[in-house]
DNA sequence: GCTATGTCATTC
DNA sequence: AATGACATAGCT
């Protein structure tokens, strides 16, 4: 018997499979996706590898299979069917199969958890100088460069692979130093201890559906029984959404098939989870994103042995391995959290409706605000579309009123509150309630606007704003048009043009400033890095131990503050204007949240949006909570650029120290696909320098591609990952894919 | 001609 | 990622 496996170690021509001999003791454990150690290369080190398939047959020479020497799993952990899932995940998000089969796998190895190597200097740094210093010129120039850097490091010791690409040494060249004993190789095994997540025992759920809600679960069951499509559920917040999913998960787990809920983020969403747990009791197992991979592995094997069937947790519980996988919920579909950042950049929404449809379970998205790529779907058929209107209790939206902010600058008032939010705060403060601020940024404001008109500097290419840089040029972070920053604005003419400023410690200020008597909390990056320090901040705010909070998006999520009955939206035009495509959609996403904020309580509530913009559809929108109109008009600007979902876009993204070397590597990029598509379908954008151009000394610039066909993408990407492999050109530079899905 | 160093294919 | 075979730069 033979085994196919994959060895653990991510490197593009290590990325197939390898045959070993199975030993008979091994005949009966082995199975796709078990963990075994086993001899390789020249030297036969040892190493982890992953089973993929078992045959009878190999097409190798006999004389040299080696045998696999250890099986590292007890049990069975993964299915074929993840293994197949995690070839997907390479195949569309572009990895390579050992880092897609790390995401799904889950693996026991406390131990051997993060084996980097690092160099260590064994001879005492005075006698490793002595032997630098007679180093003769221009001999040994690579031992001499290593040695210096490591006397130079903090405690003598760096890692491994990192000195070796920023110094540019070979292993020759450490091997010849450790022979000398002047330096010591050592495994750094980083031991992590586990914590516990514990069940908040709190009165049990009652499960009662009213009549929509008893529709929707209706609606949902035909469809899975039916064509099982997967299900988008829009429902307006408060309208009940989890109860539908509680409903649908006891029918699930009455069938005896197992469930899987993902929520954006665990931090933002405990609530959620602790619905689940008196819902479902010892059933559930919440994961969350803080999980060590010990902990993580402990959870899965134990929804591989069947003491749970319900599993809660962030994008990583979609890969839980249950063998009898009966629905899949989405909560907040349309949440960033969903994509993730590093390679395979997979997004969970679209893994996960691949899983489902693998292993012919359900799937259920839900969303208050649904993405454009979601709604897009439901529209085409692909997706059924269950809307939930009616908010629980028949409590009333609050009353939304958006000013224009240019009228104040008009009228001489240069703060950042309008008048009228300045007004009604006093109100709302003097009646005792409670008042939220909320600044939708995130990260960096880069673009410039016109005060006096409104008027934001696009790209006249791209249609998304310019980016100011280094005083006084502005920079396309898409297609890398460049030009001077104006004096005076284009459109109208008024000298009142800038880049837009405005932080919560300045509006922190001014609160106090305007109201002394008044307690102000305020949420941000600064004051949330603690630990704890997020639930702290929330829960005093909800005891009502200060009167006004202010904050970023942070404040918008989950929590029910009674007393609020005011927000005020200092300024919607801070996410309406960031250099991304999708920026409309976040204001809109973004707006609704803060607005239904309002009026949680028995009072009713009002909110206050501030905007240069007030015509602009994704704030009338998202007033008056009409997602209807705000998908059509957002459509229309996407299918004139081609911007997702109206065509797929993908980014290739280059890093390297060398900025002129990475412009040059991207340009050539570039050219490559020019030649092996040439067609007028293929829209080429950039290269271009990344929002934030350089981390950590590495340069980073993308290449979008837009084409209405994912699977023209997916070939240019294939022919491109050959293309890099080849050429010398791309040894220093990183390049990287990612699918805007 | 010798050696340290770089490059490249190989790994079941 | 690590190894060994081979090429090459810079020295004696």
């Amino acid at each position: 018997m033979f085994a196919e496996i994959i060895i653990d170690i991510s490197s593009e021509n290590l990325d197939r499979r390898f045959t070993y001999r199975v030993p008979e003791r091994f005949e009966n454990l082995l199975r796709p996706g078990i963990v075994v150690k086993v001899p390789f290369g020249s030297a036969n080190r040892i190493r982890k590898g992953y089973v993929v398939d078992l045959k009878d047959q190999c097409d190798y020479q006999p004389d040299r299979i080696k045998e696999i020497l250890e099986i590292m799993t007890s049990e069975e952990t993964t299915e074929g069917k993840l293994i197949a899932l995690a070839a997907w995940i390479r195949e569309n998000y572009g990895s390579t199969m050992i880092q897609a089969l790390k995401t799904v796998v889950p693996v026991q190895d406390q131990v051997h958890l993060r084996e980097k190597y690092k160099l260590i200097l064994a001879a005492d740094p005075e006698k490793a100088e002595q032997v630098c210093k007679k180093m003769p010129d221009g001999r040994m120039k690579a031992r001499k460069r290593l040695l210096e850097a490591l006397l130079g490091a903090p405690e003598h010791c760096m890692d491994q692979a990192e000195a070796k690409k920023s110094l540019g040494v070979t292993s020759a060249v450490i091997q010849a130093l450790v022979q000398q004993g002047l330096v010591r190789v050592e495994g750094s095994n980083t031991l992590k201890q586990y914590t516990d997540t514990l069940a908040d025992d709190g009165p049990e759920e009652k499960m009662t559906l009213n009549r929509t809600q008893q529709d929707a679960v209706q609606a949902i069951r035909a469809e899975f029984a039916a064509k099982n499509r997967p299900i988008l559920l829009h429902g307006v917040t408060g309208s009940g959404k989890t109860l539908v999913y509680m409903e649908l998960i006891r029918q699930t787990i009455a069938q005896g098939r197992q469930v899987i809920v993902l929520i954006p983020e665990i931090a933002l969403t405990y609530q959620t989870a602790s619905r689940f747990y008196r819902a479902f009791g010892d059933q559930v197992a919440v994961l969350n994103s803080r999980l060590s991979s010990g902990e993580r592995y402990e959870q899965f094997r134990r929804a591989k042995s069947g003491e749970i069937s319900i599993v809660v947790g962030p994008r990583s519980a979609l890969f839980t391995p249950f063998g009898r996988l009966g629905l899949i919920i989405i909560d907040e579909e349309h949440e960033g959290a969903y994509k993730s950042e590093i390679t395979p950049r997979y997004h969970a929404r679209e893994t996960a409706v691949k899983r489902a449809s693998m292993e012919n379970a359900g799937i259920v998205l839900g969303s208050a605000t649904p993405s454009m790529e979601a709604f897009y779907r439901a529209r085409a058929g692909e997706y059924l579309l269950v809307t939930l209107d009616g908010r629980y209790e028949q409590r009333p939206l609050p009353h939304v009123s958006i000013l224009d902010m240019r009228n104040e600058l008009k009228e001489g008032n240069r703060s950042v509150f309008s008048r009228h939010l300045a007004q009604e705060m006093a109100r709302h403060l003097a009646d005792h309630k409670q008042v939220m601020l909320f600044l939708n940024r995130r990260g960096y404001a880069g673009f410039v606007s016109c005060r006096s008109c409104g008027q934001v500097i696009k790209c006249p290419h791209c249609d998304v704003s310019m980016s100011q840089h280094n005083n006084r040029r502005l920079i396309c972070h898409y297609c890398g048009y460049e030009t001077v920053m104006p004096e005076v604005c284009p459109t109208c003419g008024s000298g009142f043009i800038g880049g837009f400023k405005a932080g919560t410690q300045q509006v922190e200020t001014q609160v106090k400033k305007m109201f002394p008597s008044a307690g102000v909390l305020r949420m941000d990056f600064d004051t949330t890095r603690a630990r704890g320090s997020y639930e702290e901040i929330l829960s005093a705010f909800s005891r009502h131990e200060a009167d006004v909070l202010i904050g970023t998006q942070m404040i918008v999520k989950g929590h029910d503050f009674p007393d609020v009955t005011l927000v005020g939206v200092i300024a919607a035009d801070l996410s309406l204007n960031e250099a991304d495509f999708r920026c409309s959609e976040r204001t809109y996403q973004l707006l609704t949240q803060a607005v239904g904020r309002a009026g949680r309580g028995l009072s009713e509530g009002s909110a206050i949006i501030q905007t240069y913009h007030p015509e602009h559809y994704s704030i009338q929108a998202a007033a008056v909570q009409d997602f209807l109109s705000f998908y059509e008009q957002e459509m229309s600007y996407r299918n004139l650029l081609d911007y997702p979902p109206a065509a797929y876009m993908m980014a290739v993204l280059g890093t390297g120290a060398d900025e002129e070397h990475l412009k040059t590597a991207m340009h050539y990029l570039s050219l490559y696909v020019r030649r092996i598509h040439s067609g007028t379908d293929l829209r080429m954008i950039g290269p271009a320098p990344l929002m934030v151009s350089k981390v950590k000394d590495q340069y980073r610039q993308a290449l979008y591609l837009k084409h209405k066909d994912r699977a023209v993408l997916v070939r240019i990407k294939d022919h491109l990952e050959k293309y890099i492999e080849i050429n010398a050109g791309f040894r220093n530079i990183y390049i990287q894919f990612d699918f805007n899905l």
